[in-house]
DNA sequence: CGCCGATGTGGACTAGAGTCCGGTTATGTC
DNA sequence: GACATAACCGGACTCTAGTCCACATCGGCG
């Protein structure tokens, strides 16, 4: 027995009105009392499926991202295989910045809730072990610490500051960015950098 | 008449107190409550002064950064002017680093107490002011959202991950973003990326 | 079909961040 | 040196995240 018939009912229902919930007053706000009691159930029962505030974000964007992922897997070039590894990770970048500009507040608060969290998160894990792949069949050094600047740069919150603070659009963004991963993904200097 | 000689004093030790705390039991395991009490003020008086918990963090990096940034606008190089532009961004990644080591928990308050905090504090502007100014000079496309790029990979998040969850040294780590650094410095491709 | 252990449930409770406001004290003026 | 006023002070208060545990419910088993 893995999960109790009532148990799945109640998960069900808790994100159903976190979904519906979030939609109508934004992500912040809403309370975890304000989820708890639209879906009918108490505070405990919330808390045991989803760890904190930022554990229902992860539990609502996890089927979006499965897609992406999917896609990232399976999908045609040059997202998904059979494309060289640069244009791969260009690829992955505007299709994550698309995702991004989706659901930025559920990726904010999934981000944010915890100290750390983001580097925490299943889907990370499998965002960063793609770039970490592709960078390294690129043939770049360090490919896992560089996959990690990639992802940093990535993060919902330095996203949401350029698209939201500094209005940046979001193709230029993509394309700066397309710069950076060639950048990052170039296996050596080729002569003295800079002046 | 900027700021009344009771309230001057408070501040002081307000700040004294909050240093003696932190260093004794660790950043998270001091409330406000707790720096309130030991600076003998009240809650209301801890919040006029420093906007929340961040804010205090800033308030104590204020005098370590302005070290810094004093090396930076007229040390010797290659941290201080004088040296080429990449040479002097490696010198800025390696002295930021370091400062991160000796005061991460700080740093780590001061961005995460407060959703977008990172990039609104004084500091910050003022790293991302020089990286700016140096990508530029060295020919980097871009220098200022690279400049952003390159600081988020030395957000204090991403940082302890590193150094804590990794467990990289600290060697490594700064001779690895050095490439990076000479990486996003390089004016533009010598050919076609990737494949 | 009724018992029993495992699992799930709800809501009172704790804790800590941040707000508010009536009272206090410093500072400039005469 | 007394007054007016603006700045400051303190601690009670609110709000929300997250914990805890006595009780209810499920579902396998005899």
């Amino acid at each position: 027995m893995r999960e109790r018939a009532d148990a799945a009912r109640n998960r069900l229902r808790v994100l159903a009105a976190a979904e519906r919930l979030f939609g109508e007053r934004g992500v912040s706000g809403v309370t975890m009392d304000d989820v708890a009691a639209a879906a009918g159930v108490g505070k405990g029962t919330l808390y045991r499926r989803f760890t904190d505030k930022g554990g229902l974000a992860v539990a609502l964007l996890d089927e979006r991202e499965r897609e992406l992922q999917q896609l990232m897997l399976a999908g045609p070039p040059p997202l998904g295989p059979g494309a060289d590894p640069v244009p791969r990770l260009v690829a992955f970048v505007q299709a994550y910045l698309q995702f991004l500009e989706r659901h930025l507040d559920l990726v904010l608060l999934s981000e944010t809730a915890a100290p750390g969290a983001r580097l925490r998160t299943g889907a990370h894990a499998f965002w960063r072990q793609h770039c970490r792949y592709l960078l390294d069949r690129a043939g770049a050094p360090d490919a896992d610490l560089r996959a990690d600047v990639l992802l940093a740069a990535l993060s919902a919150e330095q996203v949401r500051h350029w698209r939201e603070d500094e209005e940046r659009d979001a193709e230029g963004l993509a394309g700066s960015l397309a710069a950076v991963v060639s950048a990052l993904a170039r296996s050596r200097p080729t002569g003295r950098a800079g002046a």
